[in-house]
DNA sequence: GAAATTGTAACTATAATGGTTACAAAATTG
DNA sequence: CAATTTTGTAACCATTATAGTTACAATTTC
């Protein structure tokens, strides 16, 4: 259906992210990793830190790192935080209201269309970030592999970021 | 999420044949009721046709009328019609192999796909066009309307509609 | 102050869908 | 058979969402 692959990439961007545990990201790691620019990956992570789901540091030394616990971080919350609006859309034009069927068949899609979508979220919310990461260790050659960091080491995040919250969280 | 809004359309134009029952629709009639243009709606057609879902008939007096019974027809089929492929897609481009996240997530990720497929799959199926149709009709100033069409009244399909299905239903 | 990194704007590129025009093929009508 | 109507279909442009790129100010570390 949707050319729409900001899901799959933001469960990939925090799927890293709890794999390095506390240790920051730099967007560029990340977009190695996902295959594509550093800018797309710091569009999205606005979005996730939005959400709280990461923050952020500026800087040398710095980068973006879980905010939550990836054991009770839901797939859902990640669908949500993406905003996409649920999985299909009404007509783009009004139907006509001169017929029957124009005049009211949005009102039934709507329902249809929000039992849709609650199903899918029902999916999601029993799905953490955790048991994504778990279920990538058992496939392939993964058990005997490094951090998956691209670079050199980053420094630990220092104690200003988590004193610095709603500047870090930008929660607004 | 997405722009897509065939989904709706196509409910919507089958919709309009079940109530209209045997006599067919022409696409300009339909269009009207949708409020876009007539080849948008002839190419949707193609696509349920296609599925089994309705046939057509070229030439004056020709139109189109639903292929099955619409209280045996489900939301699923006409989804399954469309091609959609999905409520979510994969990364454009495939991740990164030397990262152990990047190198399986892929895997991870479509089988979470495929559960939130099969619950959307699982929503649809007992939906069916019969009661869209039903769930229409409460609604507002609809019991005193009259018959849906916009034009003038159309002959009754012939015989040979049904004599030449191999050609009309164009079950390829 | 120099270097590194995020936040962000501005632009182009890609892909799916929708909209429009045009016309050949098929069917009906007289 | 000839005129008319309607579908089937191609060709093109418009719209929208997303992805990709370049550039640079603001922030943070050293």
């Amino acid at each position: 259906m949707s050319t729409n692959s900001r899901f799959a990439v933001a469960v990939h961007v925090l799927s890293l992210m709890a794999w390095s545990g506390e240790e920051p990201l730099k967007s560029e790691q990340v977009a190695e990793s996902v295959n594509t620019n550093a800018v797309v990956i710091r569009r999205m992570l606005l979005d996730l830190a939005q959400a709280g789901l990461v923050v952020s540091q500026t800087g040398s030394m710095g980068g973006s790192r879980l905010a939550t616990d990836p054991a009770k971080t839901t797939l859902l919350d990640v669908y949500q935080a993406l905003e996409c609006g649920g999985v299909f859309s009404l007509h783009r034009q009004p139907p006509s209201r001169d017929c029957p069927v124009g005049v009211n068949i949005e009102t039934v899609l709507g329902e249809v269309l929000q039992e849709v979508d609650s199903a899918v979220e029902l999916v999601l919310k029993n799905i953490t970030i955790d048991d994504v990461v778990q279920r990538l260790k058992p496939c392939g050659t993964l058990t005997n592999v490094k951090n998956p960091r691209v670079g050199k080491t980053p420094a630990k995040l220092n104690g200003r970021v988590n004193g610095k919250v709603a500047k870090v969280l930008r929660t607004a």
